[in-house]
RNA sequence: GUGACCGUAGCUCAAUUGGUCAGAGCACCGGACUGUGGCUCCGGGGGUUGCGGGUUCAAUUCCCGUCGGUCACCCCA
Protein backbone atom coordinates (compact mmCIF):
# COMPACT_ATOMS: atom_id res chain seq x y z
CA UNK A 1 0.00 0.00 0.00
CA UNK A 2 1.35 3.11 -0.97
CA UNK A 3 2.19 6.04 1.42
CA UNK A 4 -1.03 7.80 1.73
CA UNK A 5 -1.91 11.14 3.52
CA UNK A 6 -0.81 11.86 7.13
CA UNK A 7 -3.74 10.73 9.77
CA UNK A 8 -6.49 12.93 9.84
CA UNK A 9 -5.39 14.55 6.94
CA UNK A 10 -6.71 14.27 3.39
CA UNK A 11 -5.48 14.54 0.03
CA UNK A 12 -8.67 16.18 -2.55
CA UNK A 13 -8.84 14.29 -5.86
CA UNK A 14 -10.24 16.54 -8.16
CA UNK A 15 -13.79 14.60 -7.80
CA UNK A 16 -12.93 15.46 -4.33
CA UNK A 17 -11.73 19.03 -4.53
CA UNK A 18 -14.93 19.89 -6.98
CA UNK A 19 -17.49 19.03 -4.00
CA UNK A 20 -15.31 20.98 -1.71
CA UNK A 21 -15.42 23.75 -4.30
CA UNK A 22 -19.43 23.76 -4.56
CA UNK A 23 -19.71 23.46 -0.56
CA UNK A 24 -17.16 26.85 -0.69
CA UNK A 25 -18.96 28.20 -3.51
CA UNK A 26 -22.49 27.86 -1.69
CA UNK A 27 -21.34 29.88 1.74
CA UNK A 28 -19.60 32.24 -0.34
CA UNK A 29 -22.95 33.08 -1.96
CA UNK A 30 -25.14 33.04 1.18
CA UNK A 31 -22.78 35.21 2.63
CA UNK A 32 -22.21 37.93 -0.11
CA UNK A 33 -26.67 37.85 0.25
CA UNK A 34 -26.16 38.87 3.62
CA UNK A 35 -23.87 41.40 2.90
CA UNK A 36 -21.04 39.47 4.86
CA UNK A 37 -17.18 40.15 3.53
CA UNK A 38 -14.60 37.91 3.59
CA UNK A 39 -11.35 38.00 4.42
CA UNK A 40 -8.34 36.00 5.87
CA UNK A 41 -5.46 35.60 8.36
CA UNK A 42 -2.47 33.67 8.71
CA UNK A 43 -2.29 29.69 9.24
CA UNK A 44 0.61 29.85 11.17
CA UNK A 45 0.21 31.86 14.29
CA UNK A 46 2.02 32.51 17.94
CA UNK A 47 1.18 29.98 19.94
CA UNK A 48 0.15 32.09 22.81
CA UNK A 49 -2.76 33.52 20.52
CA UNK A 50 -4.28 30.11 22.02
CA UNK A 51 -2.96 29.68 25.17
CA UNK A 52 -4.07 32.78 26.13
CA UNK A 53 -7.85 32.77 25.65
CA UNK A 54 -7.49 28.68 26.44
CA UNK A 55 -4.79 27.69 28.59
CA UNK A 56 -2.04 25.60 28.80
CA UNK A 57 -4.42 22.57 28.29
CA UNK A 58 -5.50 23.62 24.96
CA UNK A 59 -1.45 23.11 23.48
CA UNK A 60 -1.78 18.84 23.79
CA UNK A 61 -4.50 19.73 20.79
CA UNK A 62 -3.13 21.75 18.64
CA UNK A 63 -0.04 21.20 16.04
CA UNK A 64 2.87 23.63 17.60
CA UNK A 65 6.99 24.02 17.16
CA UNK A 66 9.03 26.02 17.25
CA UNK A 67 10.33 27.96 14.25
CA UNK A 68 13.69 28.86 13.04
CA UNK A 69 13.55 31.94 14.89
CA UNK A 70 12.83 30.21 18.19
CA UNK A 71 9.25 31.41 18.04
CA UNK A 72 6.58 29.09 19.22
CA UNK A 73 3.77 28.85 16.63
CA UNK A 74 0.63 26.81 16.09
CA UNK A 75 -1.23 25.84 13.09
CA UNK A 76 -4.39 28.29 13.59
CA UNK A 77 -7.03 25.59 15.82
CA UNK A 78 -9.48 28.22 15.22
CA UNK A 79 -10.20 31.51 13.54
CA UNK A 80 -11.81 33.86 16.44
CA UNK A 81 -8.52 34.65 18.32
CA UNK A 82 -7.37 35.45 14.78
CA UNK A 83 -10.41 37.99 13.44
CA UNK A 84 -10.35 39.39 17.31
CA UNK A 85 -7.04 40.95 16.88
CA UNK A 86 -7.75 41.96 12.76
CA UNK A 87 -10.81 43.72 14.23
CA UNK A 88 -9.22 45.06 17.14
CA UNK A 89 -6.48 46.68 15.22
CA UNK A 90 -8.89 48.80 13.30
CA UNK A 91 -11.91 48.54 15.18
CA UNK A 92 -12.29 52.29 15.30
CA UNK A 93 -11.86 52.62 11.33
CA UNK A 94 -14.52 50.08 11.02
CA UNK A 95 -17.95 50.82 9.79
CA UNK A 96 -20.35 48.99 12.52
CA UNK A 97 -21.73 46.66 12.78
CA UNK A 98 -18.94 44.81 11.26
CA UNK A 99 -20.40 41.48 8.88
CA UNK A 100 -17.23 39.58 8.36
CA UNK A 101 -16.60 36.05 7.21
CA UNK A 102 -13.82 33.61 6.26
CA UNK A 103 -13.03 29.98 5.40
CA UNK A 104 -9.66 29.23 6.53
CA UNK A 105 -8.53 25.06 7.04
CA UNK A 106 -7.74 24.54 10.54
CA UNK A 107 -5.57 21.95 12.73
CA UNK A 108 -6.14 19.67 15.51
CA UNK A 109 -4.17 17.42 16.82
CA UNK A 110 -6.56 14.53 17.71
CA UNK A 111 -7.23 11.28 16.80
CA UNK A 112 -9.59 11.43 14.22
CA UNK A 113 -13.49 9.97 14.13
CA UNK A 114 -16.34 10.10 12.38
CA UNK A 115 -17.31 13.89 11.31
CA UNK A 116 -13.55 14.90 12.53
CA UNK A 117 -10.25 14.92 11.35
CA UNK A 118 -7.12 16.75 11.99
CA UNK A 119 -7.96 19.46 9.28
CA UNK A 120 -10.93 20.80 8.32
CA UNK A 121 -12.24 23.53 6.03
CA UNK A 122 -14.81 26.20 8.63
CA UNK A 123 -16.49 28.77 7.39
CA UNK A 124 -16.60 31.47 10.02
CA UNK A 125 -19.17 34.20 10.06
CA UNK A 126 -18.85 36.85 12.26
CA UNK A 127 -20.68 40.16 13.45
CA UNK A 128 -18.31 42.91 16.03
CA UNK A 129 -20.24 45.76 16.86
CA UNK A 130 -23.77 45.29 17.65
CA UNK A 131 -25.36 44.27 21.07
CA UNK A 132 -28.85 43.69 19.81
CA UNK A 133 -30.34 40.31 18.99
CA UNK A 134 -31.52 41.68 15.49
CA UNK A 135 -27.80 40.50 15.18
CA UNK A 136 -28.26 37.12 16.51
CA UNK A 137 -31.19 36.77 14.42
CA UNK A 138 -29.51 37.60 11.42
CA UNK A 139 -26.70 35.47 12.05
CA UNK A 140 -28.48 32.49 12.59
CA UNK A 141 -30.90 33.68 9.51
CA UNK A 142 -27.59 33.19 7.59
CA UNK A 143 -26.18 29.83 8.66
CA UNK A 144 -30.45 28.53 8.07
CA UNK A 145 -30.40 30.02 4.47
CA UNK A 146 -27.04 28.22 3.70
CA UNK A 147 -28.89 24.70 4.40
CA UNK A 148 -31.67 26.12 2.45
CA UNK A 149 -29.13 26.91 -0.58
CA UNK A 150 -27.46 23.26 0.24
CA UNK A 151 -31.13 21.63 -0.18
CA UNK A 152 -31.34 20.94 3.08
CA UNK A 153 -35.18 21.91 4.46
CA UNK A 154 -36.49 22.37 8.09
CA UNK A 155 -37.15 18.57 7.87
CA UNK A 156 -33.85 17.89 7.52
CA UNK A 157 -31.98 19.84 9.39
CA UNK A 158 -32.75 21.31 13.35
CA UNK A 159 -31.47 25.11 14.43
CA UNK A 160 -31.62 24.49 18.31
CA UNK A 161 -31.10 27.61 20.52
CA UNK A 162 -30.45 28.46 23.70
CA UNK A 163 -29.12 31.22 25.84
CA UNK A 164 -26.66 31.55 29.05
CA UNK A 165 -28.40 34.28 30.66
CA UNK A 166 -31.87 32.99 30.28
CA UNK A 167 -30.52 29.61 31.99
CA UNK A 168 -29.29 31.29 34.56
CA UNK A 169 -31.99 32.61 35.29
CA UNK A 170 -34.01 29.99 34.98
CA UNK A 171 -31.23 28.03 36.86
CA UNK A 172 -32.03 30.36 39.89
CA UNK A 173 -36.01 30.32 39.61
CA UNK A 174 -35.83 26.77 40.14
CA UNK A 175 -33.27 27.17 43.19
CA UNK A 176 -30.34 26.51 42.06
CA UNK A 177 -27.76 28.33 43.71
CA UNK A 178 -25.18 30.65 41.32
CA UNK A 179 -22.04 28.89 42.44
CA UNK A 180 -23.44 25.84 40.80
CA UNK A 181 -24.47 27.04 37.79
CA UNK A 182 -21.53 25.97 35.99
CA UNK A 183 -21.17 22.46 37.48
CA UNK A 184 -24.64 22.04 36.43
CA UNK A 185 -23.85 23.58 32.57
CA UNK A 186 -21.45 20.89 32.59
CA UNK A 187 -23.98 18.63 33.07
CA UNK A 188 -26.93 19.93 30.84
CA UNK A 189 -24.01 19.86 27.98
CA UNK A 190 -24.10 16.11 28.29
CA UNK A 191 -27.27 14.96 29.56
CA UNK A 192 -28.08 13.64 25.99
CA UNK A 193 -25.96 10.92 26.00
CA UNK A 194 -25.77 10.68 29.93
CA UNK A 195 -27.87 7.77 31.61
CA UNK A 196 -30.23 10.02 33.47
CA UNK A 197 -29.46 8.96 36.82
CA UNK A 198 -26.01 9.29 36.38
CA UNK A 199 -26.35 13.25 35.34
CA UNK A 200 -29.10 13.53 38.40
CA UNK A 201 -26.09 12.21 41.00
CA UNK A 202 -24.27 15.04 39.48
CA UNK A 203 -27.12 17.30 40.00
CA UNK A 204 -27.27 16.24 43.24
CA UNK A 205 -23.38 16.73 43.69
CA UNK A 206 -23.93 20.15 43.21
CA UNK A 207 -26.27 20.71 45.76
CA UNK A 208 -29.57 20.72 43.83
CA UNK A 209 -32.35 19.19 45.44
CA UNK A 210 -34.66 16.77 44.50
CA UNK A 211 -37.30 18.73 43.24
CA UNK A 212 -34.86 21.24 41.35
CA UNK A 213 -33.42 19.07 39.20
CA UNK A 214 -37.12 16.60 38.06
CA UNK A 215 -37.91 20.70 37.47
CA UNK A 216 -34.68 20.76 35.78
CA UNK A 217 -35.57 17.49 33.57
CA UNK A 218 -38.93 18.87 32.72
CA UNK A 219 -37.35 22.24 31.13
CA UNK A 220 -34.70 20.36 29.29
CA UNK A 221 -37.39 18.84 27.44
CA UNK A 222 -39.32 22.28 26.46
CA UNK A 223 -38.76 23.33 22.80
CA UNK A 224 -40.33 26.64 22.73
CA UNK A 225 -40.69 29.94 24.68
CA UNK A 226 -44.19 29.12 25.19
CA UNK A 227 -44.33 25.90 26.96
CA UNK A 228 -40.92 27.03 28.91
CA UNK A 229 -43.24 29.79 30.73
CA UNK A 230 -45.65 27.08 30.96
CA UNK A 231 -43.40 24.50 32.92
CA UNK A 232 -41.69 27.26 35.11
CA UNK A 233 -44.74 28.67 36.44
CA UNK A 234 -43.52 31.17 38.57
CA UNK A 235 -41.61 34.57 37.23
CA UNK A 236 -39.69 36.89 38.19
CA UNK A 237 -37.84 40.07 37.17
CA UNK A 238 -34.83 38.29 35.26
CA UNK A 239 -36.52 35.38 33.95
CA UNK A 240 -39.06 38.12 32.28
CA UNK A 241 -35.91 39.95 30.55
CA UNK A 242 -34.87 37.18 29.09
CA UNK A 243 -37.73 35.16 28.29
CA UNK A 244 -38.94 38.73 26.68
CA UNK A 245 -35.41 38.81 24.74
CA UNK A 246 -35.52 35.12 23.59
CA UNK A 247 -39.29 35.55 21.99
CA UNK A 248 -38.18 38.68 19.89
CA UNK A 249 -35.61 36.80 18.56
CA UNK A 250 -37.68 33.56 18.10
CA UNK A 251 -39.73 36.40 16.17
CA UNK A 252 -37.00 37.76 14.37
CA UNK A 253 -35.78 34.87 13.06
CA UNK A 254 -39.72 33.98 11.61
CA UNK A 255 -39.60 37.38 10.49
CA UNK A 256 -35.64 36.27 8.35
CA UNK A 257 -38.14 33.78 6.78
CA UNK A 258 -36.48 30.41 9.10
CA UNK A 259 -38.47 30.17 12.02
CA UNK A 260 -39.79 26.78 10.57
CA UNK A 261 -35.90 25.44 11.17
CA UNK A 262 -35.52 27.22 14.91
CA UNK A 263 -36.41 25.78 18.27
CA UNK A 264 -36.12 26.12 21.77
CA UNK A 265 -33.17 24.14 23.37
CA UNK A 266 -31.85 24.38 26.86
CA UNK A 267 -29.25 21.74 26.17
CA UNK A 268 -27.80 23.27 23.97
CA UNK A 269 -24.43 24.95 26.40
CA UNK A 270 -21.76 24.83 23.35
CA UNK A 271 -18.57 24.03 25.37
CA UNK A 272 -18.30 25.78 28.24
CA UNK A 273 -15.97 28.07 26.45
CA UNK A 274 -16.34 32.01 25.88
CA UNK A 275 -20.22 32.31 25.14
CA UNK A 276 -22.28 34.89 26.94
CA UNK A 277 -26.20 34.80 25.11
CA UNK A 278 -27.54 32.72 22.46
CA UNK A 279 -26.21 29.82 21.72
CA UNK A 280 -27.04 27.55 19.09
CA UNK A 281 -26.37 24.68 17.06
CA UNK A 282 -27.30 22.62 13.99
CA UNK A 283 -28.07 19.61 13.22
CA UNK A 284 -29.48 16.53 10.98
CA UNK A 285 -33.07 15.87 12.19
CA UNK A 286 -32.21 12.12 12.43
CA UNK A 287 -29.55 12.41 14.64
CA UNK A 288 -26.98 10.82 12.63
CA UNK A 289 -24.46 13.46 12.56
CA UNK A 290 -22.89 15.82 14.61
CA UNK A 291 -23.11 19.20 14.79
CA UNK A 292 -23.26 21.07 11.47
CA UNK A 293 -22.45 24.03 12.76
CA UNK A 294 -22.89 25.54 16.14
CA UNK A 295 -22.00 29.30 17.53
CA UNK A 296 -23.21 32.46 19.50
CA UNK A 297 -22.65 35.74 21.12
CA UNK A 298 -18.84 36.33 22.80
CA UNK A 299 -19.23 39.86 23.71
CA UNK A 300 -16.69 39.72 26.60
CA UNK A 301 -13.44 38.18 24.29
CA UNK A 302 -12.32 40.83 22.74
CA UNK A 303 -11.98 43.09 25.66
CA UNK A 304 -10.24 39.73 27.45
CA UNK A 305 -7.98 38.93 24.76
CA UNK A 306 -6.52 43.24 25.30
CA UNK A 307 -8.39 44.71 22.54
CA UNK A 308 -11.28 46.72 22.41
CA UNK A 309 -14.46 46.38 24.35
CA UNK A 310 -16.76 44.97 21.31
CA UNK A 311 -20.05 42.87 21.26
CA UNK A 312 -19.26 40.28 19.38
CA UNK A 313 -20.80 37.16 17.64
CA UNK A 314 -20.38 34.68 15.18
CA UNK A 315 -20.97 30.51 14.03
CA UNK A 316 -18.35 27.75 12.39
CA UNK A 317 -19.32 25.98 9.93
CA UNK A 318 -17.10 22.93 8.67
CA UNK A 319 -16.79 20.94 5.38
CA UNK A 320 -16.25 17.42 6.95
CA UNK A 321 -19.55 16.82 9.04
CA UNK A 322 -22.04 18.91 6.37
CA UNK A 323 -19.76 16.89 3.15
CA UNK A 324 -21.17 13.43 4.80
CA UNK A 325 -24.70 14.43 5.36
CA UNK A 326 -24.81 15.84 1.77
CA UNK A 327 -23.60 12.93 0.77
CA UNK A 328 -26.03 11.04 2.55
CA UNK A 329 -28.91 12.98 1.34
CA UNK A 330 -27.91 12.69 -2.14
CA UNK A 331 -27.31 16.48 -2.13
CA UNK A 332 -23.98 16.62 -2.48
CA UNK A 333 -22.93 18.57 -6.27
CA UNK A 334 -20.03 19.11 -8.19
CA UNK A 335 -17.85 22.40 -9.17
CA UNK A 336 -16.43 20.61 -11.29
CA UNK A 337 -15.95 22.57 -14.86
CA UNK A 338 -16.51 19.86 -17.84
CA UNK A 339 -14.79 19.76 -21.10
CA UNK A 340 -16.92 21.85 -23.38
CA UNK A 341 -15.46 21.53 -26.49
CA UNK A 342 -13.40 18.22 -27.95
CA UNK A 343 -11.41 18.89 -31.27
CA UNK A 344 -11.51 15.45 -33.49
CA UNK A 345 -9.26 14.95 -36.53
CA UNK A 346 -6.94 12.70 -38.49
CA UNK A 347 -4.47 10.35 -37.54
CA UNK A 348 -1.12 11.90 -38.42
CA UNK A 349 0.39 14.59 -37.37
CA UNK A 350 -0.53 17.00 -39.89
CA UNK A 351 -4.09 16.39 -38.94
CA UNK A 352 -3.09 16.67 -34.99
CA UNK A 353 -1.83 20.11 -36.12
CA UNK A 354 -5.24 21.37 -37.88
CA UNK A 355 -6.84 19.75 -34.33
CA UNK A 356 -4.09 22.53 -32.44
CA UNK A 357 -4.64 25.39 -34.32
CA UNK A 358 -8.47 25.05 -33.87
CA UNK A 359 -8.23 24.18 -30.29
CA UNK A 360 -6.14 27.86 -30.00
CA UNK A 361 -8.53 29.73 -31.68
CA UNK A 362 -11.21 28.02 -29.44
CA UNK A 363 -9.35 28.48 -26.45
CA UNK A 364 -8.94 32.14 -26.89
CA UNK A 365 -12.54 32.46 -26.63
CA UNK A 366 -12.79 30.95 -23.34
CA UNK A 367 -13.66 27.61 -24.02
CA UNK A 368 -12.41 24.69 -22.28
CA UNK A 369 -10.89 22.66 -24.95
CA UNK A 370 -9.37 19.10 -25.45
CA UNK A 371 -8.26 16.48 -28.11
CA UNK A 372 -6.12 13.57 -28.50
CA UNK A 373 -2.26 15.00 -28.02
CA UNK A 374 -1.40 11.84 -30.15
CA UNK A 375 -3.22 11.06 -33.54
CA UNK A 376 -5.15 7.98 -33.19
CA UNK A 377 -8.26 6.89 -34.82
CA UNK A 378 -11.34 9.04 -34.91
CA UNK A 379 -13.48 6.59 -33.08
CA UNK A 380 -10.66 6.22 -30.38
CA UNK A 381 -11.06 10.22 -30.13
CA UNK A 382 -14.59 10.18 -29.64
CA UNK A 383 -14.49 7.62 -26.96
CA UNK A 384 -12.15 9.83 -25.36
CA UNK A 385 -14.22 12.82 -25.95
CA UNK A 386 -17.26 10.70 -24.11
CA UNK A 387 -15.27 9.68 -21.08
CA UNK A 388 -14.02 13.22 -20.71
CA UNK A 389 -17.97 14.50 -20.34
CA UNK A 390 -17.41 16.64 -23.47
CA UNK A 391 -20.55 18.76 -24.33
CA UNK A 392 -19.64 18.94 -28.16
CA UNK A 393 -16.66 17.75 -30.31
CA UNK A 394 -15.72 19.48 -33.60
CA UNK A 395 -14.62 16.77 -36.23
CA UNK A 396 -11.47 19.04 -38.16
CA UNK A 397 -10.92 17.74 -41.78
CA UNK A 398 -8.48 15.92 -43.07
CA UNK A 399 -5.45 18.20 -43.97
CA UNK A 400 -4.41 16.24 -47.56
CA UNK A 401 -7.22 14.12 -48.60
CA UNK A 402 -10.40 14.71 -49.36
CA UNK A 403 -12.14 11.64 -47.55
CA UNK A 404 -15.11 13.17 -45.11
CA UNK A 405 -14.94 16.40 -47.55
CA UNK A 406 -13.14 19.56 -46.51
CA UNK A 407 -16.10 20.98 -44.25
CA UNK A 408 -15.80 21.37 -40.07
CA UNK A 409 -18.61 19.48 -38.24
CA UNK A 410 -19.92 19.99 -34.92
CA UNK A 411 -21.40 17.02 -33.29
CA UNK A 412 -23.59 17.42 -30.41
CA UNK A 413 -22.43 14.60 -28.17
CA UNK A 414 -25.73 14.21 -25.89
CA UNK A 415 -27.78 14.58 -29.15
CA UNK A 416 -25.97 13.39 -32.05
CA UNK A 417 -26.84 16.42 -34.02
CA UNK A 418 -24.35 17.77 -36.39
CA UNK A 419 -23.81 20.68 -38.30
CA UNK A 420 -21.50 21.12 -40.94
CA UNK A 421 -19.29 24.55 -41.30
CA UNK A 422 -17.38 25.52 -44.22
CA UNK A 423 -14.31 26.60 -42.30
CA UNK A 424 -12.55 26.91 -38.96
CA UNK A 425 -13.41 30.39 -38.67
CA UNK A 426 -17.39 29.39 -39.23
CA UNK A 427 -16.82 27.09 -36.40
CA UNK A 428 -14.99 29.53 -33.83
CA UNK A 429 -17.73 32.25 -34.62
CA UNK A 430 -20.43 29.35 -34.03
CA UNK A 431 -19.32 28.28 -30.75
CA UNK A 432 -17.74 31.27 -29.04
CA UNK A 433 -21.72 32.64 -29.90
CA UNK A 434 -23.45 29.79 -28.25
CA UNK A 435 -21.55 29.15 -24.89
CA UNK A 436 -23.79 27.71 -22.04
CA UNK A 437 -21.99 24.62 -23.45
CA UNK A 438 -21.72 22.94 -19.20
C1' G B 1 -4.24 9.67 25.71
C1' U B 2 -7.93 5.01 26.72
C1' G B 3 -10.93 0.95 24.72
C1' A B 4 -13.38 -2.18 20.90
C1' C B 5 -13.50 -3.94 15.94
C1' C B 6 -11.01 -4.15 11.27
C1' G B 7 -6.68 -4.13 7.24
C1' U B 8 -6.44 -9.04 0.07
C1' A B 9 -5.33 -5.01 -6.91
C1' G B 10 -7.41 2.39 -7.69
C1' C B 11 -12.81 0.69 -5.88
C1' U B 12 -16.31 -3.46 -4.11
C1' C B 13 -15.19 -8.18 -2.65
C1' A B 14 -13.71 -13.99 -3.16
C1' A B 15 -10.19 -17.79 -1.73
C1' U B 16 -13.08 -25.37 1.81
C1' U B 17 -11.22 -27.20 8.87
C1' G B 18 -3.88 -23.21 7.67
C1' G B 19 -2.04 -27.05 1.82
C1' U B 20 -1.47 -24.30 -6.65
C1' C B 21 -5.57 -19.24 -3.36
C1' A B 22 -3.44 -14.84 -5.10
C1' G B 23 -8.88 -14.41 -8.10
C1' A B 24 -13.66 -11.85 -10.00
C1' G B 25 -16.46 -7.49 -11.19
C1' C B 26 -15.91 -2.26 -11.88
C1' A B 27 -12.19 1.33 -13.33
C1' C B 28 -7.79 2.15 -16.46
C1' C B 29 -4.92 0.99 -21.17
C1' G B 30 -4.92 -1.60 -25.94
C1' G B 31 -7.34 -4.42 -30.00
C1' A B 32 -11.83 -6.06 -32.95
C1' C B 33 -13.91 -0.73 -35.57
C1' U B 34 -8.83 2.54 -41.55
C1' G B 35 -13.46 9.70 -40.62
C1' U B 36 -17.76 9.62 -35.70
C1' G B 37 -18.39 8.09 -29.17
C1' G B 38 -21.07 6.12 -24.67
C1' C B 39 -23.16 -1.12 -26.34
C1' U B 40 -20.63 -5.89 -27.20
C1' C B 41 -16.40 -9.20 -27.55
C1' C B 42 -11.08 -10.11 -26.77
C1' G B 43 -6.50 -8.90 -24.48
C1' G B 44 -3.18 -6.13 -21.05
C1' G B 45 -0.93 -3.53 -16.90
C1' G B 46 -1.59 -3.43 -11.59
C1' G B 47 -1.26 -6.83 -5.31
C1' U B 48 6.08 -8.98 -1.55
C1' U B 49 -2.40 -10.52 0.84
C1' G B 50 -0.45 -2.91 5.46
C1' C B 51 4.52 -3.80 7.62
C1' G B 52 7.88 -6.77 10.93
C1' G B 53 8.56 -11.01 13.70
C1' G B 54 6.84 -15.96 15.47
C1' U B 55 4.33 -21.06 15.29
C1' U B 56 4.23 -24.90 11.25
C1' C B 57 6.54 -29.39 6.41
C1' A B 58 3.19 -25.28 4.71
C1' A B 59 -0.15 -18.91 6.44
C1' U B 60 -4.11 -14.37 3.23
C1' U B 61 -6.01 -17.88 6.77
C1' C B 62 -3.07 -18.99 13.90
C1' C B 63 -0.01 -15.77 17.74
C1' C B 64 2.73 -11.10 19.06
C1' G B 65 4.25 -6.28 17.79
C1' U B 66 3.79 -2.08 14.76
C1' C B 67 1.48 1.20 11.31
C1' G B 68 -3.13 2.49 9.31
C1' G B 69 -8.67 2.54 9.24
C1' U B 70 -13.55 2.65 11.73
C1' C B 71 -16.33 3.61 16.12
C1' A B 72 -16.81 5.17 21.18
C1' C B 73 -14.58 7.84 25.44
C1' C B 74 -11.76 12.37 26.45
C1' C B 75 -12.29 17.07 24.14
C1' C B 76 -14.10 20.10 21.08
C1' A B 77 -13.95 22.74 15.27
Amino acid sequence: MAQGALPGFRDFYPQELAERAYIMSVWREVARRYAFVEYDGPPLEPLELYTKKSGEEIVGQLYNFDDKGGRQVALRPEMTPTVARMVGARANALRKPVRWFSIPQLFRYERQQKGRLREHYQLNVDIFGEASVAADAELMAAALDMMRAFGLGHDDVRARVSDRRLLRAVLTTIGAAEDAHEAVFAVIDKVERTPRAVSEEKLRAAGLEESATGKLFELLRVRTAAELRAVIGTTNRALDERLAEIEQYLDFTARLGVGEYVQLDLTIVRGLAYYTGIVFELFDAKGEFRAIAGGGRYDTLLASLGGVDLPALGFGMGDVVLGELLRARGLMKSAARPVEVWVAGGERTVDLQKVMSLAASLRAEGLAVEYSLRPQQIAKQFKAAATAGAKRAVIVPLATDAVGGTEYTIRDLDSGEQTKYPDADAVVRALAAAPGAR
